[in-house]
DNA sequence: AATGAATGAGGGTTCATTCAT
DNA sequence: GATGAATGAACCCTCATTCAT
């Protein structure tokens, strides 16, 4: 990639993540082209120029978001932390807290877009999906995961806890600085609401 | 209440019921008053007549919606089914997820209109605050809810499960013919990941 | 006129009354039916059945104050008073400001509803040209008025200082309480520019 | 300036003036954007480009004919015409008479803009009296306005006269042609009323 | 390649007016 | 006779998109 193209691959880039935020925080029915065109400091039609429309940067925007949210969900379930750490940040840590949110971005582009549900959809099976029952698989093997419980059910639960996590946003974040309020969420999602103490494993 | 009252109050409400159904599915951007007007078989004047505006159909919307699912939980809360069927019905049920979902259309209030918020916050945290305090409470006095759990972290489990399950709504509706995953979901939200055989209670 | 229809003509008094105040604020096109039902204490509807439309109101209400300043003016110049204050009374006098807002509201009324126009002229040129008239008339013949001069262009002159001095209401009302300001302006009606004074006659 | 600004600067000339010229006949408030657009041949999206609103339109008008207004009074006023001829000018003049109609303009500007009063003000009181005061200064020095007049009443009455002229449009407009009526004006305007004969000056 | 200019479609809102009670 | 309900037309304004430079 020489000079030149670099160029136009950053300015696409600066338009993407002007996007990204503007999306998070209004959806993508509020954000104008104007306003995602002044937040990344070009005009209007360059936007068209490199996204064509904006279904075309909605759906440049939906694929890369995806992507990151799969990547980074790739290498917490891959990587070599202890099982419960992983379980914590799949579902709760702050990392995938981002994630959550951009998660909570697709169903608005879904609802939005209805066009692009397919796109989303075969993502989402295909890569998300996988590493979540990879992720469950492990559970099970290392005892954390309850035998008789349903592969169905647990990826039911896994999805309503996550999506749940997305909603109550302000209120996880506390779960950095009260440890207490962390431990009993932790406990809560374990053992239940009829529960057991931790320490007591 | 005369005739003419009766006739004003049947079009409100026929104009409230398109608005809601319309908002529910497309959220407020989206819909236009021409929309609403024309679902609900009236002039869109009419809908400026009878709410002010736009806002203040949104308002009277919001209000409404809120104040349903305050009296159906409540119906349920201080009902005397059994203790388990409550939890189950306040956070599955059927019934319920119309709420959820009404609770998510409420999310989306905030969003675009901001100005609502403190209307929301207020009847949310003063009505539907206090309903799951006091489900929580007789949990607790039952048994069913352990002891060792805060309030808080309590709390937050009830709202992260009620709101993922709307973000998982056809799975769920699933629940009513697949009794294998009701049964492992309950079994999942009263003792967590790691389980423990409903059976042996 | 029995009760019933004394009643009834109250009312269209006061609907009369209420656009009238709100057309001399506002001009006729700012004032909706709304505004004036609103002020009035009656229904837009009312005001249709007494009136028929907005023009109707509108036709009435010129006629009602194109007769009242007829009548207003015809008191003055075939009253008894001195000549030099029968001008004055006319042309800066508080009573007769009201006749010259009432003048401009005129001049808005064959702007916004050229339909009305020739009522307007027929009704100035043959009741408040007459009035003109024969005020000047007098004024020759007492000497106060040179007889060189042609009657188009007293009259002309008439016609400027009387709508002038509309445009300066407010610092004409201050004539009432700076006497030094009065004089000067009677004077510079009287002898012009270049001047005289009022004490040398 | 290149091609490029000069275009758009005469497109928004063409704006403007297309809007002078409706407003002047119908008033702000009777003239719709698409009027303007249609008579200046352009979308009225178009206008909302270039000025923002219709507010920021009629603004930027008012200030287009407040400066154009007064520099058009300074050239007359700071020439080096005869004063007879400057005060003629300045009153009664054609070119003048635009003038005092763009001055009528500014009226209801206020009537119908009211958070635009300050801006007219301004330039008004800052701009129009001081040249007025310089033209009624050089007067008192010349001999032609009488040394006993305050400065406030003469100001006073120039704007009676000024605006006064404005309301008898069609009847001034006969004085280029009716030279004995311009005459006979002429002497009412520098010795009023009671009057004497120019030709003994 | 990048931009300012220009636009058609559509949304929220107001108003004069008619209808039904 | 007086009123609340209902409406079509018109208005201001925004937005995604195309055109010309």
């Amino acid at each position: 990639m020489n000079g030149f193209e670099r160029r136009k691959e950053q300015k696409k880039e600066s338009i993407r993540q002007a996007a990204i935020e503007l999306f998070k925080v209004f959806g993508f029915g509020k954000v104008s082209i104007g306003d995602i065109a002044h937040k990344a400091n070009v005009s209007h039609v360059t936007i068209y120029n490199h996204f064509g429309s904006k279904d075309g940067l909605v759906r440049d925007v939906v694929r890369t978001v995806l992507s990151g949210l799969v990547a980074k969900s790739g290498e917490i379930i891959y990587g070599d932390k202890p099982y419960l750490e992983k379980l914590e940040a799949i579902i709760f840590s702050k990392a995938e807290l981002a994630g959550q949110y951009q998660g909570e971005l697709m169903k608005t582009a879904v609802r939005d877009y209805p066009e692009m549900a397919q796109l989303i959809e075969t993502m989402w099976q295909n890569e998300i999906d996988k590493l979540i029952d990879d992720l469950v698989e492990e559970g099970r093997e290392k005892g954390y995961i309850h035998k008789g419980l349903s592969q169905q059910a647990i990826k039911l639960y896994f999805e309503i806890i996550r999506n749940g996590a997305f909603s109550s946003l302000e209120t996880i974040s506390q779960l950095q600085v009260d440890s207490k309020l962390a431990e009993d969420l932790n406990s809560l999602f374990l053992f239940g609401l009829v529960g057991r103490d931790i320490k007591s494993e």
